[in-house]
DNA sequence: CTGAAAGCGCTAACAA
DNA sequence: TTGTTAGCGCTTTCAG
């Protein structure tokens, strides 16, 4: 492999003048600059990442923490995981990629400096994770809402708004009776904050609108699904609306409605908080809350470029939920 | 950050001691050992990765090259990066994150020295990828088959031995008339290299048992699913059995079926080729040919962590395919 | 069994 | 506008 040394010597420069050339920190003759250009264009000269960290104490990698665990919401992990790496690529940076419950890879690529910052996904109110930031001089930037995020940067869909803003379409419809199909309920359980975000929400403002509101987290599977539905007609029979925030539930519960023979959206109308592309690969076209989780990773990229350029401080963004509706809750004509 | 000297100097020994204790090269006496071990503790220490990977030319990184654009078998692709990612923990490894689109990310970490290794998955027949492979020094495990593997670690599911005994175990069970629903054309127009062998599996097992084959090609949605069957349905009435190679159309599929009132497997046996938590996942338990991505992952780990010792040259593995019977081809009792 | 010292390839003062 | 030089923190000969 080429290094800076050889490069310099086919250019007739120095090393420095090399390096400024690549950095853009100094200005440079066009003259110079272009025999630089020539010669590592004919070396193929790449820099080594680990002198140039050592150098700079800058590796040009992210990590990205993702719950790798199959089973809830693959989409939305995949979506975000493509914002987040392809952000980074437009500014020339690379992703690392740990495994949600690899703790000790916080500190391992944190003290190690492999990495100039953090992008953590999926924090619960209360996460084991986040005491641990405070101690690493790497910037981080969260996807959730911890219960306390003191200092720290954090993205997300505002779920709660979410959840209002679902029950107000459904009011809207003329619906005044209600129900919430959840997020499983190990996934509540664990206080994951958008789940329960997305209910305060939910319970909120169906209160407020003075509606008949009844909840039930339903498991991410078929068996689970029909459960909820069944248990749903059963107590709450007179039920004209659903909202669904469980993406892979989603198709279960549409199909068990339909083997109660109830009709989207003449016997009941449903809005879903899902990604776009799941919501249209439903056999009814969903009216649905939009989970933007490409645009999350990339704005989380984007906060963190901030946050590594010195001019942002921490700060928390909350996107307003876009709902956008489709035949699953729309009023039909008589 | 404590630095090695930092420790050094704690345990009253030389840099070189510390490295020597971390890195299991030398023999060094119990006290020694526990002095420098008591040092790192007490400060913390975490040797500087780019110095590390600039003095040893080693980075413990691999590179992994994954398809993220959304669609086309989510779950797949999440088990197969979680086996990577955990596996490579196993050897001490981390994880760069690549998307499959990025041909320059090859030779930017490559010859960047950013990894040691790399892993690309979803190599298809013919891949633009393939050919970069050749001029760079860090070894490749590609998951899937290239038309031509010479001289490259490759691992898949025997994809087609999976076709030929899927269409096997339908003989057994007394079927005569089969068809394929199988992954979308745009899939198949890029000769990716596992839907040509399964269909080519799936062919020649149908012919060799002198079975009537109908091959439909589907896309990944409700509506292309519906097509699909319906298409079927029409123009091959008798058909009794299905294999389904599509994941993502798979449910649809399903309840398109029961829409026509084909009952699973009375009317219709159906076997799926797929992880096994996709086919408990749906309505009626599948049987199914495993797709054991978490496994493959690991196992290219393995493959990689062989050829970085030096002690493995290039080889092909293909997993035997497994066949669990479940519901959806159970042979009732008349 | 341990230490000293020479780099690994790059960046960024400091000089000119 | 460019060059010189001193590290960055570690590994690994070479010596002892």
């Amino acid at each position: 492999m080429a290094t800076i040394d050889d490069v310099a010597r086919a250019a007739g420069v120095s090393a420095s003048t090399v390096s400024y050339v690549l950095s853009g920190k100094r200005k440079i003759s066009g003259p110079t600059r272009s025999r630089v250009e020539q010669a590592i264009a004919e070396l193929g000269y790449r820099p080594h990442a680990g002198a140039r960290a050592l150098a700079s104490s800058r590796t040009n990698v992210i990590a990205l923490m993702a719950p790798l665990r199959v089973g809830v919401d693959v989409h939305v992990i995949m979506q975000f995981v493509a914002g987040v790496v392809t952000r980074a690529r437009d500014f020339d940076h690379d992703v690392l990629l740990l495994t949600q419950d690899d703790l000790g890879g916080l500190d391992r690529v944190t003290s190690g400096s492999m990495v100039d910052a953090l992008v953590m996904m999926d924090v619960e109110a209360v996460d084991p994770r986040v005491p641990l930031l405070a101690s690493q001089r790497q910037p981080a930037v969260l996807i959730g809402l911890p219960q306390d995020p003191a200092g720290l940067s954090c993205v997300d869909l505002d779920f709660e708004a979410a959840g209002r803003l679902a029950v107000r379409h459904l009011f809207a419809a003329g619906h005044r009776d209600i129900a919430l199909v959840g997020s499983p309920p190990q996934v509540l359980d664990r206080h994951t904050s958008y789940a329960e975000r997305l209910l305060r929400g939910f319970r909120t403002q169906a209160e407020a609108s003075g509606m008949s509101a009844v909840v039930e987290p339903c498991e991410p599977t078929p068996a689970g699904a029909y459960r909820a539905v069944d248990t749903l007609l059963e107590q709450a029979p007179q039920t004209t609306a659903l909202v669904v925030h469980n993406e892979s539930a989603l198709p279960h519960v549409l199909s068990r409605l339909s083997r109660h023979g109830r009709r989207i959206p003449d016997d009941l109308a449903v809005v879903a908080v899902c990604p776009t592309d799941v919501a249209l690969a439903q056999a009814v076209p969903m009216t649905s809350i939009d989970l933007p989780a490409e645009a999350i990773g990339r704005l989380a990229i984007d906060m963190v470029m901030a946050r590594l350029a010195g001019d942002q401080p921490a700060e928390t963004r909350l996107l307003a939920p876009v709902l956008t509706e489709r035949a699953s809750s729309r009023v039909t004509a008589p």
